[in-house]
DNA sequence: AACTATTTATAAGA
DNA sequence: TTCTTATAAATAGTT
């Protein structure tokens, strides 16, 4: 249809391919559309030139997305409509665990009892009663652990007191005068300051001291805290 | 284009659309062929009938899942990725209030307790006991409810019972000789099975018996079942 | 499904 | 691109 007959191949020039392109594009979306009215059809229809341009047709009574959807439910093929199925179970399915979860906890807060028998309530309240003797085993044990771990950190702290107490007694002790001096008191706070390095140090040749001092009981009750 | 000329609008002629689908549709696809070799051009032409019957081209260069895809590329990715990417985002809001949800729970039947610290034991462990005892005093309103609902039925149960009875008395107390007839037994067990019927009748002219029954204890201890 | 008188699409040229 | 126009192609109505 035209000055002249064409064979149907590839149009090697690319001017002519476009300008065909063009054309026969128009008159394809014509034809689609006429079919759309004519025969009360839904048509969707995509191109893309070889130059990678866009160009779509879709029938007004339709959307290209429910042509999409329409064309995968018909083919019974999954582009996604698995996954698509997939997800919305996915969703269903959390819903439904989300439900119980919450009803459990209601019921587990004292609400939502109405539908449940005598029996029913029975085991709520046996299950929650055990619970609770669980948490507050947990309970007494935590505390108990904390408290075992203040002993041993206020127990450290005094040995090291103690070992920078008899430190300090060791170096000045033949110079007593300077126990009120200011750099004396400056090299102390130091020490004290640098205690965690020097700890080790301290604890090496204190260690048979550590006996003597316990035994004496030179530090108090320092091993009867209020904690326990 | 044909023997003459035609608007376009809807064919109303059922027969007629469907010839004329059939033809324009073999068309269109000719045309989408043609176009995909002369223009070197990629199409897919999906198409349904208004019966639902589906036909589609593709060019042979492509196919339908490739076309969709870069349809969705070209198009912003914006058909369904919204929709997908809003139920990725419920899925993952879902899993998260599940999991807290969960771990409440476990935490309230003495399970991964391991994070808490003491405060939030005995917070815990303070809900729970008061959770608990509104389940306790649930349980006792339940089952109180449910011994006052039976008390009540034995009652009218008893009051019907000796309603039959009495009226039975009265109806053969000058033909004593009959109590075992079986014509008799017959009679008695028709009234009891229509003892709801009856009911009404029988309390009419028993009302007063009733308080007599009671303070003479006649039917035992009928008002102070287990169910107290 | 085939025929064919017409309409429509379009190839080539401007 | 758009218009023109000769000609090919499509198709409405018919058989």
């Amino acid at each position: 249809m035209g000055r002249g007959k064409i064979e149907i191949k590839r149009i090697e020039n690319a001017t002519n391919r476009q300008v065909t392109y063009s054309k026969r594009r128009n008159g394809i979306f014509k034809k689609a559309q006429e079919l759309t009215v004519l025969c009360d059809a839904k048509v969707s229809l995509i191109m893309f030139s070889n130059t990678g341009k866009f160009h779509e047709f879709i029938s007004n009574s339709t959307s290209t997305k429910k042509m999409f959807d329409q064309y995968q439910k018909t083919m019974g093929t999954d582009i996604w409509a698995t996954h698509y199925a997939r997800m919305q179970e996915s969703l269903r399915k959390l819903k439904e665990i989300n439900n119980k979860l919450r009803r459990e906890i209601r019921q587990r807060i004292g609400e939502d009892l109405d539908g449940l028998s005598f029996e029913e309530m029975r085991n709520l309240e046996q299950k929650m009663t055990a619970n609770v003797d669980v948490v507050r085993d947990r309970k007494y044990h935590v505390i108990k652990t904390q408290t075992e771990t203040y002993k041993k950190k206020v127990r450290n702290l005094e040995e090291r007191q103690g070992n920078i107490l008899l430190d300090f007694e060791s170096k000045y002790e033949d110079s007593y005068g300077l126990v009120d001096n200011g750099a004396a008191e400056y090299e102390s706070a130091v020490t004290v300051a640098n205690g965690a390095t020097n700890l080790y140090a301290f604890r090496l040749h204190n260690q048979n001291l550590h006996h003597h001092h316990h035994g004496a009981g030179s530090f108090g009750s320092s091993n009867n805290l209020r904690l326990n």
